[in-house]
DNA sequence: TAAGATTGATATGTCAATCTTC
DNA sequence: GAAGATTGACATATCAATCTTA
């Protein structure tokens, strides 16, 4: 067993600021959709890629590969959601165990609505707050960490087999 | 109505890459405290800094503001921890309206268990793969970001006088 | 009246078990 | 057996309403 290297001052700072600011901010953007459009962060994440997809509809399988999901959590919001009219699910045509979801007219309406006031709550609590060698550091900071995340994943699943 | 203003290109990847991360990084830990320790990562934002205040005790209102939770959030959590066996509630003595929030034995040893586990991944995951340069600019820009959601719910309650 | 805290209803997220099809 | 997806049970988060005391 090796010593503890604990965090130092600006570690322990670092690791604090980047909580508070995850939740404070996530909570801004989730009451921002709240109010304006009555739609939740989570409707927020499988809409947009519905929206930008050709078809509008997308597997549910890779909409789980898009936003980091499982697919339990997948499966329960697509349910609510298709309560809510935004989305339609249907039987895949090309592989019988796959599950197609489509954003319904309210669903693309709801998206449509809800964009501005998004970009714009983005842009005032975080990216226009920012130089462009801030976004560039951050952006490669946070793309390094997923990758040594995922890396970890994977190595995890070899050891496995 | 203005013309909304759309992330560009890096402005987008930015923001998709600090939603990926932040998801990854938070089931990361999460997963890490509750193999090792049976501990939420919720738990711990509070097991913390009562571990660390000199009484190992604190009132429910001071935990809420170094967290930054609601008091619902707060209470319903405590209460859970309190049936677990971690912490004790009793009544503040100096302002009857109060609540103190102490550490019990078992949640100092839950604490000083998990604590170097909890080093080891927060360093493994985030901070080592940092340099010093880094560090400074995510603290800055996690600082900045709060401080600009912070100002705002303060307008907000002075508008609202 | 405002602050501190709790509660119940509801929405959301996670885990393990299950089912069907590849 | 593995992949895609769903379900039920449970843990957690949020909102509005409530209660007590400053």
């Amino acid at each position: 067993m090796v010593e503890t290297r604990w965090l130092d001052e600006k570690e322990a700072r670092m690791w604090r600021s980047f909580h508070t600011m995850g939740r404070a901010l996530s909570r801004k953007m989730d009451q921002q959709l709240t109010n304006d459009s009555n739609l939740s962060s989570a409707d927020w994440e499988l809409l947009v890629p519905l929206s930008e997809s050709t078809e509008q509809q997308m597997r549910v399988r890779d909409l789980g590969r898009l936003t980091g999901w499982d697919r339990s959590r997948l499966s329960h919001h697509i349910r609510r959601m298709e309560s809510r009219g935004l989305v339609a699910r249907f039987d895949c045509p090309t592989d019988a165990r796959g599950t197609n979801v489509e954003l319904t007219p309210m669903g693309r309406h709801a998206v449509e609505g809800a964009a501005p006031g998004h970009v714009e709550t983005v842009r005032r609590y975080f990216v226009d707050l920012l130089s462009s060698e801030e976004i560039a550091t951050i952006t490669a900071v946070n793309e390094r960490i997923v990758a040594a995340l995922t890396d970890e994943d994977t190595e995890c699943e070899r050891e496995a087999i």
